[in-house]
DNA sequence: TTTGATTTTTAGTCTTAACTAAAAATTGAT
DNA sequence: ATCAATTTTTAGTTAAGACTAAAAATCAAA
């Protein structure tokens, strides 16, 4: 069972993986994790041993399946415990993120699944970040919703557009995205 | 700001003192925290240069004003959570407590209230023990109950007896106990 | 009241996870 | 391709909190 300290570094390069980072290095997951680079590199030797991540000196690390896995987790008790703190507290969504990194710490399956059933199965937390299911994935959103209102770390099929103006379309064509793409949301 | 280790032998040291034991022993203290009489000299120390517990060596422990008002808040948060696992998520009274013992030490005061709120500020658990209020004092117990029937660690006042046959009154008056004695119910 | 058993404390070690300072590797600019 | 700047790792400390083994204090019984 990972430490509280283990599952935030778990947690930082999950952010940063969702934020396009494929390699994530010392210094910027340092960051992330409020540590200097020299402690966060003593870490990540550790969580190689364990196998959660790869890593490979001065190369930066990746998480592996298994590590994936833990971080989607403490994704989940994360956003399950925004959900509950606004919606049957009264919290406002900006006032829970604090709360929630404590709360998600405990990880109890059992807690967690029933706090799930009792919140009505969300798909999305309080800041729109999609919630991952009790097998550490994302849940897909079968319903067709706007770019505009999709949730983030999603993987989503582009199924059509509003705009049609020709200059809208060159655009999308640039960016490589045409009917039938899958893209993910990262930021709004 | 109290670790999680400090929190935990604060609050067992409250539970012996509910138990009726003025002092605590070393060893017997050690025994509820699941440490060696060793590892709580050594914290004993700490706890009673941080003022939250008077220790002199060889002699016991006991609580402060200080120390009783930080474990009268985990005995808060402890049970409060306790009745959310039952009321809410539907687990068994039973299954509560080792769920009770992680979620205890997430200690916003923000949270804490409104999950006493949220669950109608009950007076109970689903131990039948009492909650403390958030002046980390028991709340009192204003209607007549059974003695049976009644919270464990609230200070009651005998009212009346049931059984009014003369055996009993005598084994009653052997215990020290009259109309307006008061009484602290330990365990049942 | 002395002695033997029990309790408690001290002394010394270990692990986790942080830190600083210094060394080493990588990167980027000329 | 070299050298300076940057990044990263290593080396050595620190603090909390656990442990064992041994010493010291207290307690209890003859």
């Amino acid at each position: 069972m990972p430490t509280v300290s283990v599952e935030n570094y778990l947690k930082a390069i999950l952010h940063l993986h969702e934020e396009g980072k494929v390699q994530v290095s010392t210094t910027e997951l340092a960051g992330r994790v409020r540590a200097t680079p020299a402690s966060t590199s003593a870490m990540l030797r550790k969580l190689g041993d364990k196998g959660w991540v790869i890593y490979r000196k001065y190369r930066g690390v990746h998480l592996t399946n298994e590590g994936r896995r833990i971080a989607m987790n403490i994704f989940r008790r994360h956003r399950l415990w925004e959900c509950f703190l606004v919606d049957h507290l009264g919290f406002e969504w900006d006032e829970v993120h604090e709360i929630a990194e404590e709360l998600e710490h405990v990880g109890s399956r059992d807690l967690t699944n029933r706090l799930d059933a009792f919140l009505g199965f969300p798909k999305l937390d309080p800041h729109g970040d999609a919630i991952p299911g009790p097998n550490g994935r994302f849940r897909s959103v079968a319903a067709r919703t706007l770019l505009s209102e999709a949730p983030k770390g999603i993987e989503l099929v582009v199924v059509g557009v509003v705009d049609g103006r020709d200059s809208f379309l060159r655009h999308l064509g640039i960016l490589g995205i045409a009917l039938g793409t899958r893209v993910t949301l990262e930021t709004r």
